[in-house]
DNA sequence: TCATAATTAAGAATGATTCCTGTTTAAAGT
DNA sequence: ACTTTAAACAGGAATCATTCTTAATTATGA
């Protein structure tokens, strides 16, 4: 293979692989990957959800993608591939970007406190969306 | 009901769930659900999956035991319950209490720079134990 | 254009966790 | 202590996200 696409990494350019590229890079929030099935099947009506599930993976290999694990049982997606730290909505799921400079010296502070060879940490936050925080106002003593 | 057990909530004391709180308070890993059903069929041999299950989640409800999602498949089960961090080694899975004070003031940092109604946050390490990173140096070259 | 290795759709399999059912048990009130 | 009953139990079925299998298709390098 000559074509060295996407990364410099051998990986076909396929049309299922490059409209998920393509959709998850258009939003900045962090979709499933049953969520982003059903945006991939508006454009390729054929694609299935063992597809998605296997492209994400290989484009999370290729650090074209991150791989999130939030609070909920879906994995979550994000195309933006530099290091930085998330929020999920605990009422929707909504899972989103944080904009927080990456705190690099607590690897090198827990570095010291520990036997473990530090590798990464990830920092993910949990709160109320906007819209769902407006709800639990005005729906006050409703068990939601 | 008149005897408050463990915590002051309404919560019988049954022979599987004071053995389950009993086993988890003397060790400082924090096991899987599967990890902890092997421990307390040990003591009570008829015990169920099942009951391991519903008993770490009901002390996890009434705030006797942290339920820890990592990078892993499965839930771990913290019989320390105070806040803290946590660290998992990336090869083997065993995952266990990190000694860095909590980071209270990023909540409070992540407030003013988001529409989100800040909750709480999860920091976790990654990294290699220490057994895991001495097979890693006397096995260089071998695949794992 | 051809060969072939990678990718695909469809659906089966897996694995952690939760749920269901009929039986047992802890504890509240006598 | 005896009774009552809601909670908990064992065992196994069900669920649900994800991964795997297989036979057919497709992208790419020659």
């Amino acid at each position: 293979m000559k074509n060295l696409l996407y990364t410099g990494k051998k990986i076909k350019k396929t049309k299922a692989r490059t409209i998920i590229l393509e959709e998850i890079n258009k939003i900045k929030s962090h979709p499933t990957a049953y969520e982003m099935f059903e945006i991939v099947k508006q454009r390729l009506p054929r694609v299935s959800l063992g597809t998605v599930y296997r492209n994400l993976d290989i484009l999370s290999e290729h650090g074209l993608v991150l791989k999130l694990k939030m609070n909920d049982a879906q994995m979550h997606y994000d195309g933006r591939t530099d290091e930085h730290y998330h929020i999920q909505c605990v009422k929707c799921g909504k899972t989103e970007d944080i904009p927080l400079e990456m705190l690099k010296d607590i690897d090198t502070a827990v570095r010291d406190k520990t036997s473990y060879r530090i590798l990464y940490h990830t920092i993910s936050f949990y709160g109320l969306c906007t819209g769902c925080a407006e709800e639990d106002v005005s729906g006050k003593g409703k068990k939601v």
